[in-house]
DNA sequence: TTAAGAAAGTGATTTCGGTCACACGTCCAT
DNA sequence: ATGGACGTGTGACCGAAATCACTTTCTTAA
């Protein structure tokens, strides 16, 4: 194995393109790698949250669950995404969402004050921005397919706007995400 | 009325917090005051959204409408709050959403053109990324309560998380936003 | 190659919440 | 004061989807 593929390169993150390269040097080192086996947990229940993370490559689902230890999806993060348990890394408080692997997963991991210190130096606040308003237009969009509940519907948009997502998880794991039981899914989708 | 009425002050938006004396006069001029009966459409369906707006005093709604015409509410904003749609404030384009007035309300608009201005001009990307990350993690616990599809826990959820605003939306009203019906809300609140 | 487990399909039954219908009260404007 | 609009409460009914129980198909690892 060579050097080069140990070290974070330019265009790992699309983070780095608006900087310079000095720039990227300086903050290269702050990006930590790591690589998840297929189940592997990054966030388990009451962790400490001190990452934000980036995924290289993979696919990872962020749960939350109840009482009684039943799944609810709040989103799939996969390839070029930031994902975390928000609130818990904001408040630098335990977890009460888990971060798991649904494929082998690569990660860059950014500590919560090293986050905080570039949004400053290097004014990468506009990029995070962007990124956020996009997570929040998407986010509505579910809440108004949730407001609806119409399972077809539901199961028809989750078909159009990540068609590629459909292959890559199990059927019994995107009805924890849509809100609906494995059977009702099951049946929809040859009754159309 | 006196001219001091008509012009906007320092601690009108947050926002201008961050800002110098002479940087606030710089900008301050790209806030446009407009007030609002109850009941009018800041946006209405169809609209050019050329403005994200900070609701200086009242309440709106942010509704989406289906083919039937039945309406379903993504968020309600009040004092402090920025909305707009922000699919078509992004893109430029005619609105899905409407924005409606649920009490008489005053807001500050700020065009597209100049929002992306001063998030260049004055770094004040970080405040609306702060904003935005809130509203992200609002969202999230939002989707958590349709996922688990309690009506109970969903109207207890918004009792503790919103209880001044309880008093100020009709429970006609109030639905639309849960997602249940307007019967089902009435008995509800009485059988606990 | 086979055994074990996970994922998916399917029928029967039940139940929660939607829909429909109507009554009641309050607040204005005529 | 009267009529109308609006918001709300409540009963009866019905249907879509959850639940339960079981089978079948697909993976994966020994």
């Amino acid at each position: 194995m060579q050097d080069a593929d140990l070290s974070i390169k330019k265009d790992d993150i699309d983070l780095f393109a608006s900087l310079s390269d000095s720039e990227f040097l300086e903050v290269k080192d702050l990006f930590h790698y790591k690589k998840y086996k297929k189940g592997a947990f990054i966030i388990a229940e009451n962790d400490l949250v001190k990452h934000v993370y980036f995924i290289r490559s993979g696919l990872v689902k962020l749960s939350c669950f109840d009482d009684d230890h039943k799944e609810f999806i709040l989103s799939f993060a996969h390839e070029n995404w930031w994902e975390t348990d928000f609130p818990a890394f904001y408040n630098q408080t335990k977890s009460t969402l888990t971060l798991q692997c649904l494929e082998d997963t690569e990660t860059y991991g950014l500590s919560f004050d090293d986050y905080t210190a570039i949004l400053d130096k290097h004014s990468l606040s506009k990029y995070f921005l962007e990124k956020s308003i996009k997570g929040h237009i998407a986010n509505q969009n579910r809440i108004l397919s949730l407001l609806k509940h119409k399972p077809k519907e539901q199961y028809e948009q989750f078909l159009q706007l990540y068609p590629s997502l459909l292959q890559r998880i199990p059927k019994s794991v995107l009805c924890l995400y849509l809100g609906i039981s494995r059977e009702t899914l099951s049946r929809l989708y040859k009754t159309r």
